[in-house]
DNA sequence: GGATGCATGTAAAATGTTACATGATTTA
DNA sequence: TAAATCATGTAACATTTTACATGCATCC
């Protein structure tokens, strides 16, 4: 019986899980929540019990704090889970889907609007974004911070080729 | 009362209708299914429900085929539909969020994996990146096309940037 | 010691996926 | 005319969001 592969919330929840070694519920929503990309919110509604799952599937442990006063699960890899988060993270052929980008779902319908405005929008677009890779994140201790940083410098260069889009 | 802005599927669904002019739930859903972002399933049970709620907030209406024999909706975007579609389209501040992608959210923690595997991961993926990108789709027709296409070469070049990772 | 925020959740509602049902149309 | 496919949905299920509930800790 095959496992049922990773969603890839699931694999980063995981993989958060493994960076830290140890986790709570807590902080892992904290870490989606505070991450650059707003895709995912952290909420503790998907979290929490999605945790629970994987404590279900044998992919996480739980332990009580023995010390708090105050119910808290710390919870570590499994080496089960260890194995299906090497699945996911490694898997070349999920990681070269397009995903979902809310640029380029809307420049694919661009045409629908007169050439002004599209010029409109996309000075707006670059602005915004020049503006938000400007605000430098505290810490760039990680590949994680590189890595969003790097993204919105090359999606701006790739915007900023898009020359048939102004005609 | 402020209208509920529309999600991004409500957003393309009604974009898609507008390229039309008229156009089915099953036309939108097709449209949605031949996609090359993968993110949108098109799926019927997504579409037609979606379409009746447009249709509930008076963004589109629906006129019966006389002349089919079958059952069969034909919808038009209301004036209503069409403004709430470009302020959809326009809004420079969603369009400018970094949404959803697979193979960054992965890249965030490849430092959990020895560089050896890192290398093995990233050359994978340039493999099937370049295998896509290679498939010609065959009609160039509309924006949407060149949009697709010369994103994935986009990252394909920030991903060839990215030296760091595999140090 | 009351207010504010941190931490741990659960509940209700919305949205999307997969699977199914069913009638019409084409094709072999 | 039987089989396959197109077209139009609905139903059951899973996941995620938003809102809520509640106890502990801190700070004013």
């Amino acid at each position: 019986m095959t496992e049922k592969p990773l969603t890839d919330l699931e694999g980063a929840v995981l993989a958060e899980i493994a960076r830290r070694g140890v986790a709570t519920s807590y902080a892992v929503s904290r870490s989606f929540a505070a991450s650059p990309s707003e895709f995912w919110s952290g909420s503790a509604g998907a979290v929490y019990p999605l945790i629970k799952r994987l404590l279900a599937r044998g992919m996480v442990t739980a332990q009580a704090d023995a010390d708090g006063k105050r119910a808290r699960l710390d919870y570590r890899l499994t080496d089960a889970g260890k194995t299906a988060m090497e699945d996911w993270l490694l898997d070349a052929k999920r990681a070269s889907g397009m995903g979902f980008d809310p640029l380029r779902t809307r420049l694919a319908y661009m045409e629908l609007v007169d050439a002004a405005r599209r010029k409109s929008f996309l000075d707006d677009v670059r602005t915004i974004s020049a503006d938000f890779a400007k605000t430098s994140q505290p810490p760039p201790a990680r590949f994680g911070e590189q890595i969003h940083k790097s993204w919105l410098t090359a999606r701006s260069q790739w915007l900023a080729k898009l020359g048939f889009m102004e005609k």
